[in-house]
DNA sequence: GTAATACTTCGAAAGTTGTCGAAGTATAAA
DNA sequence: TTTATACTTCGACAACTTTCGAAGTATTAC
């Protein structure tokens, strides 16, 4: 992954709220009896003081990203973590240096 | 570390300029027969195309966010990271909920 | 001293972001 | 079929960002 790429996920978790969303839908998607069957948003919803608009707006940044992808279900949307993307900016903080020369 | 202060972090991070400074910083502060002196702006300067009072905003943004440390040096500006800042992003990263109720 | 270098501050322009209300679509429930 | 729920799209607006040129400060070199 190039810079221009990784600022782009950075963009994507620069926002507090949208920072928050990711890191619920997160948490979510790995636990209790739903762990690994995604987040469904109208459950994590109620906790933030947003409104539907900006919810969804949030939604597409962080799909936009490669942080989450949705999916419908009935009425509802279901979001996953990509792990992969998260994997690869863990990597690449990796910047410890010492000794490469 | 809250959610907004990680999320400050991550907007520090958000910009491409402002990222490739970082890592430049991280780079040159850790290689070579320079390795633990800090890095000199001046040095890495040039390989931007932003002009010096851009450079000199970023560097503020960066400080702000706690991801480096500068201190003048006669002419010249030095900066450093702040790896605690650094390890406590990667930390908060690790969003591995699995099996935690 | 004067001049040069390295960086900072100020003010402004152009673009981006976060948010909302209003209106719309899709699905489910009565 | 009417109504309710869940989410999306649109248009707008205030706030913020990125960038620059001009002018300023600090240090060094001559």
């Amino acid at each position: 992954m190039d810079t221009e790429n990784l600022a782009k996920i950075m963009k994507a978790l620069s926002n507090k709220n949208r920072l928050d969303l990711f890191i619920d839908i997160a948490r979510q998607s790995e636990t209790g009896y739903m762990a690994g069957k995604g987040c469904f948003i109208t459950d994590i919803a109620c906790s933030f003081t947003i409104g539907a608009p900006t919810m969804s707006h949030h939604l597409k940044e962080l799909v936009n990203a490669r942080l989450i992808t949705t999916e419908r279900q009935g009425k509802f949307l279901i979001a996953r973590i990509v792990k992969e993307t998260l994997d690869e900016v863990k990597g690449l903080l990796n910047l410890d240096f010492k000794g490469e020369v």
